[in-house]
DNA sequence: CCCGGCATGTAATTTGTTACATGATTGA
DNA sequence: TCAATCATGTAACAAATTACATGCCGGG
C-alpha cells in the first residue's frame, strides 16, 4: 500500500487554540471560565479544550498584548478576569485566518484494533465496534434533531454566527453518516467474513 | 446549541501508540527504522509517528518488557537493534484490544476559520475552502486508485491483513466523499449565502 | 450538611514536534 | 560531487492530559 501524502506529520504554524480563544472573545468580552463554558457547548462540536488549556493561553496572550484583562470584584464570589481582545489580537487573527491550514492528520485506533484484532475472539471486535456504532447513532440523533429544533427558521434569517454553527452541525452529520455506514460494512465483514462492496 | 457530549476531553488509557507498534511487532521482528517505515506508508491512513516517537516508546517497551531487541552487527552500516514482541507485550496489547476506546475527539480549524472569518473578506475564504478541497479531490483519487490497483482481485482472497488495510482504505473514501460534500455546501453558502440543504 | 456549580489557578506527566547529530552507501 | 536514503539516536520545547488545590454559594 503506498504511503499517503497530504497527512503529514511535521506541521508547525496550526495553534489553533489561540486562535479559538481569540475568535471567541470577538463575539464581546469573557472571562476564562465562560471561554472554557463555550468551549464545553457550541464549540464541542469541531473544538475542545480544557479549563486549564484556557487559562494557560489567556496568560500568553496577554504578555503578548493580544487580550487586556479588568479584574472585576465579586461580592460573596471570587473576583473574575474578564478578558478584551486587543486591536493586535484581532490583526494576529487576521492574519492566522488569511494563511493557509494543514490538513488535520487523522488517528484512528479503531483501525489499529482491527489490524490487532487477530489476538482476541472475534465477538469482542464485534462488541466494541456495535457499541461505538451505537455511540455514533446517538450522535447523528442528536446533531438532526439540533438542526430540527434549533434552525426550524429559515436559515438565511439567521445571524452569520449561527449560520456558521448550522454548518458545523451539517459536517458533523455528514462526517457521522459516512462514519456509520462504514462502521456498518465492517460488522458485516465481521459477521461473516464478506464484503458488501 | 447544546453541547456535544460523548466527545470529552479528558480520555485517559488510549496510549495508541503503544500499542499500534506492539501490533506492527506481531507481524514480524524489526528494527526500529523498519517500524518508522510502516508509519509512512502502509499506517500513514489512520496512524501517524515520527521516528523520535517510535525509538521513545520502543526504549519504554523494552524496559517494561513488551519487547526485547538483539543487536545486530552490519558492516558498513550502523549497528541495528532488531525488537521482538515479548509475551507480555502480547498480554498488554490483548488486554488493550478487549478495553473499550472511547470516541476520539475533533478538532477542525477550518469551522474555526469560518467562525472568525467575517474579520476578512470572503474571497480569502473561499479561496481557502477551495485549495482543501481540491486537496482533499486527490486523496480521494489517491485512495479510488489504490482501491481498484491494489484489490482488483477477490476481496475474499486477500489475508487478513491485507482485507483490514482494504478496510482502512474504504474507510478513507467514505469520510473524505463526506467530507467533500460539506466542503462544496460551504462554497455554495459562501458564494451566494444560501444553502443546498 | 453535603454536593454540585461557580471561578480560579498550579504542578506533574505524557505526548508530539522541531532541531541537532553522526556516518556510511547508492544513484544522478 | 551532491543529494538522498539507511539507521540511529539526543535535547529542547510545545501542547495536552490528569491530578491537586481553594473557597464561596445555593438547593435538596
Amino acid at each position: 500500500m503506498q504511503p499517503c501524502a497530504y497527512i503529514g506529520h511535521g506541521h508547525k504554524d496550526s495553534m489553533a487554540l489561540r486562535e479559538t480563544i481569540l475568535t471567541v472573545l470577538t463575539r464581546g468580552k469573557m472571562t476564562g471560565y465562560e471561554i472554557t463554558k463555550h468551549f464545553d457547548e457550541v464549540l464541542s462540536y469541531f473544538w475542545q479544550a480544557s479549563h486549564q488549556q484556557v487559562y494557560r493561553e489567556l496568560g500568553r496572550l496577554a504578555e503578548d498584548g493580544c487580550v487586556t484583562h479588568k479584574e472585576v470584584v465579586q461580592s460573596g464570589k471570587p473576583n473574575k478576569k474578564v478578558y478584551t481582545i486587543t486591536k493586535r489580537g484581532r490583526e494576529e487573527l487576521q492574519s492566522w485566518v488569511r494563511e493557509p491550514t494543514p490538513l488535520a492528520p487523522q488517528r484512528y485506533d479503531l483501525l489499529v484494533k482491527l489490524l490487532a484484532g487477530t489476538c482476541v475472539e472475534n465477538e469482542v471486535l464485534l462488541d466494541e465496534i456495535r457499541r461505538h456504532k451505537m455511540v455514533t447513532d446517538e450522535i447523528r440523533d442528536n446533531c438532526r434533531v439540533m438542526q430540527d429544533a434549533c434552525f426550524s427558521t429559515p436559515l438565511e434569517s439567521l445571524s452569520k454566527h449561527d449560520q456558521i454553527l448550522y454548518l458545523a452541525l451539517r459536517r458533523g452529520v455528514l462526517i457521522i453518516e459516512a462514519q456509520q455506514e462504514w462502521l456498518q460494512e465492517v460488522i458485516d465483514y465481521l459477521e461473516d467474513g464478506r464484503f458488501k462492496k
